[in-house]
RNA sequence: GCCCCCGUCGUCUAGAGGCCCAGGACGCCACCCUUUCAAGGUGGAGAUCGCGGGUUCGAAUCCCGCCGGGGGCACCA
């Protein structure tokens, strides 16, 4: 048997980390053993659809690298992928269900539900429909017919007995039918709901493997007594525990980034995301964290997979992508970075100065964006923005004098230096620093604020190398300017 | 109120009766390396395995009860 795996989304908004994770898990057990993974949108609520919800769910499963072999854009031997284009199969199942027993029509109207649900509660009973229309009369039928209440058509649940549902992570669960109500298969609309349109639809498309979330939990007796009145196989369900906060409730926007293609705005790279997402809720061994794409594929089965609800470790997350950055090629992480050098500037990136840049700036970020930060300095023309405090550091620190005449000394050897490779400017400052009776990093300190304007960056000399002789002699040219005019004004 | 799920270091997890007075990872602390920042290396703190009863020679692992957390109870998915 191949292994068929959905992902089915409704269109209704952003999609949540949460649900790449499904469809993550989806993904790879359909290609762990070789099978299909495809895409359903599920837009049955007219009232929920929001115009971008098919396009943004497509594009965070591009962006993590889930493919698709079926699904909406593509089509398929099940097409059509997109719900609302198959309301006339939804409509002869429920049919069908009808004529069988398993289904009838009802006319009740939401004002009289509402009520109903009230007294319910007033009561403190279990808010459920009274299943007031389940044996109307013919004649009572005629009437409400006639009235023109267009009806909705409700599943007829059992009035006694239990159901068991079958889970692969946790077991059989059972519930007692008299739990359940009869609910709404066809909406007066013509739309079905998701009991209804989400088993028509995994039986008719061959779905082997059910993977969602575990708020289906509660309501998994009701599809499985919908593949039972079908007189069809029902798929193996798993239902995946929830990503929660750090607060331990479920992570929303309140927490940040809950949105997955955030973390594609964030400098976050798909790989990373796909690696800890995978390890939420699953894990190969004992030891293993990093883990690449094929070897997850090659490893992956549901009998590693954890029923309780993981709390979202940003930190992780942060330290993971990092792992990625350091190991990605020097020319693929230049792609990914310049967009974001590119967005700050607000021009295009010269590509082989970015290029000599990535070596140095590689182990030091740990998001995509951080590159900014760091390197802005060796795109920028013109005069560095800093403190004069900065360069002066602690140990110069009121007495700018000194440091200028520090500066002067070092902008003289590195004038005279041959070449302009890191090694040669580095032999020819470095002895400078004890010459003037100040430990290396304090001189090397000032240089570095001077040329980068900046207190953490990558290393002196190798900056030196790449901003060229000009600049970096222009720009200790200007911090000199700065140090003259401290110290005569302090004098 | 009713129904369902879950419960190992702060967090992600390993663990399927003795290998565990519980292993790895992130984070944290210290030291080393060092021109800053990182990266890297070494070491450390951190879990009465939610609690209480059993079963067993022996339980994180099996059983029962309790507590705690989460989810669901729509003509939403």
């Amino acid at each position: 048997m191949t292994v068929r795996t959905r992902y089915a989304p409704s269109p209704t908004g952003e999609p949540h980390l949460g649900n790449m994770r499904t469809a993550l898990f989806s993904w790879l057990l359909a290609r762990h053993y070789g099978g299909q993974f495809f895409l359903r949108i599920e837009d049955t609520d007219q009232a929920r659809y929001v115009e971008s919800g098919i396009e943004a769910q497509m594009e965070a499963l591009h962006w993590l690298g889930l493919t698709w072999d079926e699904g909406p854009d593509v089509g398929g031997p099940y097409a059509p992928y997109t719900q609302s284009e198959r309301l006339e199969t939804y409509r002869e199942h429920a049919q069908k269900l009808i004529a069988g027993d398993h289904a009838y029509l009802c006319y009740c109207s939401p004002e009289r539900l509402e009520e109903v649900r009230k007294a319910q509660q007033a009561r403190k009973e279990p808010p459920r429909y009274d299943r007031h229309c389940r044996d109307l009369s013919p004649e009572e039928r005629r009437a409400a017919e006639a009235q023109g209440s267009r009806p909705v058509v409700r599943f007829k649940t059992p009035l006694d007995g239990e159901t068991v549902a079958h889970d692969v992570l946790r077991g059989s669960v059972v519930f007692q039918n008299e739990t359940l109500d009869d609910f709404v298969l066809l909406k007066s609309d013509g739309y079905p709901t998701y009991h209804l349109a989400a088993q028509v639809d995994d039986h008719l498309m061959g779905t082997t493997h059910v993977l969602r979330g575990e708020e289906w939990l509660p309501s998994v007796p009701r599809h499985f007594l919908v593949y039972q009145a079908f007189g069809w196989e029902p798929p193996v369900f798993a239902h995946l525990s929830r990503i929660l906060g750090p607060d331990r409730s479920k992570l929303s926007k309140r927490h940040g980034a809950h949105a997955a293609l955030d973390y594609r705005e964030q400098g976050y790279l798909p790989d990373a995301v796909v690696n800890f997402l995978a390890l939420l809720g699953w894990s190969l061994d004992d030891h293993t964290e990093i883990i690449d794409r094929e070897t997850l594929i090659r490893h992956f089965d549901l009998d590693r997979v954890l029923t309780n609800p993981a709390v979202f470790n940003a930190e992780k997350l942060l330290w993971m992508n990092g792992v990625y950055i350091r190991e990605m090629p020097d020319d693929r992480l230049a792609d990914d970075a310049a967009p974001f050098l590119g967005r700050h500037l607000g021009r295009p990136v010269d590509r082989e100065l970015l290029m000599g840049i990535i070596p140095l700036v590689k182990e030091r970020i740990k998001l995509l964006g951080e590159i900014v930060d760091m390197a802005d300095f060796f795109f920028t023309d013109g005069e560095l923005e800093y403190d004069v405090e900065a360069l002066l550091g602690k140990r110069y620190a009121g007495d700018p004098a000194a440091a200028l005449k520090a500066l002067e000394a070092a902008t003289e050897r590195l004038e005279a230096v041959d070449g302009w490779e890191h090694e040669k400017l580095e032999s020819a400052v470095r002895p400078l620093a004890e010459e003037l009776g100040v430990k290396t990093g304090e001189l090397f300190g000032v240089l570095r604020v001077a040329v980068t304007g900046k207190t953490a960056t990558p290393p002196l000399f190798e900056t030196m190398e790449i901003l060229a002789r000009e600049r970096t002699l222009d720009r200790l040219r200007s911090a000199r300017e700065r140090l003259q005019a401290q110290s005569t004004h302090a004098k």
